[in-house]
DNA sequence: CTAGAATCTTTGATCTGTCAATCATTGATA
DNA sequence: TATCAATGATTGACAGATCAAAGATTCTAG
């Protein structure tokens, strides 16, 4: 879906009684959308990486993670789209991957020099970026987004509607 | 990404010092994942389509749309997916396609009667899930969750940040 | 010590979303 | 009217995400 489709909509007169089914999850989408075309750009221009690469290579960069599976385990990633990203990461140079000796199972990452550069650079873009965001929201709404998000995810595990 | 995962993740104690310049943008990927897993499952259950094609499929059935071309201004689904969908749709027999006459270059779209039963079968689920999620949050969080997600979603349309 | 379970990673198949290019049709203009 | 632009839909190519299956290694029960 692109957002600036859904922009031009919602500047037509004619909105049709929308279909209040799709209201809010609508909203959740076109944010989320809005949110990673910007990262993606960010992204982009500073470092040549995607948002994909950025999520890995900045558990490994803050020191949060040193392997692979700890990757997994705290950005919630699917282990086959780390073991790619590893993969092009690695083959732009931006880390190395080893078998840890006492567990050949899991890999260990490190940033190479240009992966820390790269780090370096756009860790404080990414936080300029969040802050921005935040700066955006009145104190109550700073206050409230999370928690409302967090309750939305959880009301998402029911499955039983109607029968 | 997978959402068990996720919340698998933050029951760890081991929680890293959480990258700050992910916290708010992971929270809406989150819990936009979360609703669209919600939605795909009491979908299948319910009339056995997919959420992309109750994209389309609610807008032809609520009278919303009647053309695909009006389906894309008011959903902002891209206009090759909504194509694909309609042959999805048409193939398994919940509408139908034909161009119209005063311009035949527009589809015209309406639902058999196949559609229409499914159409009004997950109606009601939808708008009973929608509720569901709604109720989950307070009335403060209501009021402003909306209008929190078009701040970010507009302030998302910044892109220069650092230099 | 060994067989089988568990863990971590990788691979392949598939699906969706996005983008550019194209086709058919209509509208506008000279 | 003839041409060119604009519009709506379609197609193909491609990146990204998801899921199941399998490889490699380690752990564990007997």
């Amino acid at each position: 879906m692109k957002v600036d489709d859904m922009a031009q909509a919602a500047e037509l007169n004619e909105t049709p009684s929308r279909p209040l089914q799709q209201f809010l999850t609508y909203r959740v989408l076109k944010a989320h959308l809005a949110l990673n075309a910007q990262a993606a750009v960010v992204l982009a221009k500073a470092g040549g990486i995607t948002l994909g690469q950025w999520r890995v290579l900045s558990f490994i960069g803050s020191g949060d993670a040193r392997t692979s599976r700890a990757v997994a385990a705290f950005s919630g990633l699917d282990p086959a789209v780390i073991s790619r990203t590893i993969r092009a990461l690695e083959g732009e140079g931006f880390m190395t991957a080893k078998r840890l000796p006492e567990d050949r199972r899991t890999l260990e990452l490190a940033l190479t020099d240009k992966g820390r550069e790269a780090f370096d650079t756009i860790l404080p873009l990414m936080q300029a970026r969040q802050q921005h965001l935040l700066d955006a929201l009145s104190p109550e709404e700073q206050n409230l987004i999370h928690g409302a998000l967090e309750k939305l995810e959880i009301a998402s595990e029911r499955r039983d509607f109607g029968q």
